[in-house]
DNA sequence: CTGAAAGCGCTTACAG
DNA sequence: CTGAAAGCGCTTACAG
């Protein structure tokens, strides 16, 4: 076979026009009424000579292509993090391919302009094929910058985008934004006035109960330990365990910023202290929960420091924490993202927090009475 | 902001003709020199207006959009196997970025067609919110291929795809193939008279090295352990071991086919029959070899029963073996694509096979001096 | 009930 | 050295 039969090779074949053709198999009949045997003989025409719509030449068009994109800031597939983001993925395509939308990943600004002179910098290429070289002068800000916004204009060859990501790129996300160009961001996101759509997970009450759960155990003296990063998603699980921690009335100055190497540090002191249960951030890397699960392994006396997880430590099902549900958000996002694409008028943006599953697990203890 | 600039407004704003534009941001200036003032002026407005290049647009014409497909036939991001698949993935990805290219993952036959009637089944709806009707007739067959075949032309909004899979969908792909569409398969395929392109690994060459391994530690008495599943790398590892048996002059009739749970009773027998080493194949879900360790952990006295993995098992770096290259086949096969997408000329298809690293490992031992 | 025409934003001969 | 025009394969008013 030669070329791909388009529009007007079926209408040559069941003798209407294009148009006609286009009206059938787009069923965009509003109104209108195709009389029974043209449409038979169209569809007929179409089927027999294997037509599929160009999705180019349909989103060009100004039509859906059914495409999604997959925005990530660094790379879609991590190796460091791998464990946290594959959920989300296997989440994210389960549902497009449930809703019949093919998945964009747009490789971030990983791509030739990195590094490129300003005259070549606006676009690619001719033949995809320039070396990178990655320089460090002090341009390299503006252009990862320019590059980002390229980069994310690009997102629009889909009918939509779902992001990723630490930071949020604030101008070209509000151009974005400000042209209808639906997206959702994954992860809670309060830039922008709050007008930035996204699914994320309540880590606010999900942490507050994990407080909860201590403190019904019996335990007042309590750290909790956080990484030192500032994402929006440890500032929610620290206000969570705050606002906990007020209502029980223990002293709110049981937060501990602490890097991974302080970890070991700590334990001991706070085992001095007599503190009788450490909190710890559960972050992408997982890293942190990691140091202070092999810390307390060494001093641990059965019951006598308790342990908790703001999430779920890779490796450790046994400790008390919450889960976060990675699977669904991935879902979710893209069930909000495909109606936003379909529903035409435009409302205000959909806001989605999700709850966490409590895990008891075997690491809340009560107080040990010697303490 | 309103709308995206195109080339018309930084037309406008240049003075110049839209097909100047064109001409100097995409760089076709095969023969002909555009003055270097409006060069600059065009650049200039260009960059002010915030300009990129609108992919659908760009493509449409019958350029390239730096859009790479790929097509899995199953999930792109599997469960159950995503030990397996994530590296390659990673590879795609790395490259891909390095290249300047996205990726567009095809949801595979997940989509709407599947269940839908005839009169619908070429399309997909116009809202992309049909339900999903999973019918089980006898027709699901049928209509699964329509599906693969409309799945698969798809395909061609990217500038070229990768294919990965057990199976080669004959037609289609040869459809594919004829029109010119650059495609690569990951994996070594036979289908088609060898015309498929394919970046592969030499399952033939490692598989026949640890045999040798073996020989050379004294064993004869060898077993191979191969799923009962018949593929292409199934075979060929196969063929690999055969071989090496034959120059050995060793019985050809050490290959058995077994399923996971007969595991335990072949090595059973196999000790009884005085086998000193057992070979097993690693297949992607990695259950036949975790079986083999899991029954020779039991009776395995040190240096009685030697045994290798054609693969490397996950979580037991100790056993020898080799090593898939599973970045690298990524990576690779993204070149070959990329390669195959900006030369011009049809040459014969590119067909590469990647070396695996031998893993030396710990559980190939001479053979007992009591056996 | 159906068709001719314009347009989506580009690229690519083809003129001048 | 630069521009007018056609075309990529669709959709969408607009006529009839």
């Amino acid at each position: 076979m030669a070329r791909a039969p388009r529009q007007a090779d079926i209408a040559a074949a069941a003798g209407v026009s294009q148009t006609t053709v286009s009206l059938i198999l787009s069923g965009n009949t509003d109104g209108m009424r195709l009389s029974e045997s043209t449409r038979q003989r169209v569809l007929k025409a179409a089927e027999k000579l294997g037509y599929v719509p160009d999705p180019v030449a349909t989103r060009l068009a100004s039509a859906r292509n059914h495409m999604i994109g997959v925005y990530t800031f660094a790379s879609a597939f991590p190796t460091d993090v791998d464990g946290f983001y594959y959920p989300i993925l296997v989440g994210i395509e389960e549902e497009a391919a449930a809703l019949g939308q093919d998945l964009v990943l747009f490789t971030g600004t990983g791509g030739l302009e990195a590094g490129l002179d300003d005259k070549t910098a606006i676009r690619r290429t001719a033949d995809g094929k320039a070396a990178i070289r990655r320089t460090a002068d002090d341009k390299a800000a503006i252009r990862r910058t320019a590059d980002d916004k390229a980069a994310i204009r690009r997102t629009r060859i889909a009918d939509g985008c779902l992001f990723f990501g630490r930071h949020v790129p604030e101008e070209p996300i509000d151009w974005l934004l400000g042209s209808g160009f639906p997206l959702v961001y994954i992860g809670r996101r309060d830039e922008l006035d709050g007008r930035i759509p996204f699914v994320g997970v309540d880590y606010v009450a999900a942490s507050a109960a994990v407080v909860d759960r201590l403190v019904s155990a019996g335990h007042r003296e309590i750290r909790y330990l956080r990484s030192v990063d500032d994402a929006l998603s440890s500032s929610d699980r620290e206000r969570g365990v705050l606002a906990a921690a007020k209502s029980a009335r223990l002293s709110e100055r049981l937060v501990v910023r602490a890097a991974d190497s302080e970890v070991g540090g700590l334990v001991e002191r706070w085992r001095e202290e007599g503190v009788t249960a450490v909190v710890v951030e559960e972050t992408d890397t997982g890293t942190l929960s990691a140091a202070l699960l092999e810390a307390v392994k060494g001093v641990r006396v059965p019951g006598e420091l308790s342990v908790a997880v703001l999430g779920q430590p890779k490796d450790h099902p046994e400790v008390s924490g919450f889960e976060v549900p990675r699977r669904e958000l991935g879902r979710r996002a893209v069930r909000v993202l495909v109606d936003q694409i379909t529903s035409s008028g435009a409302r205000r943006p959909e806001q989605v927090l999700l709850d966490c599953t409590p895990i008891t697990g075997s690491t809340i203890g009560p107080v040990a009475p010697s303490a």
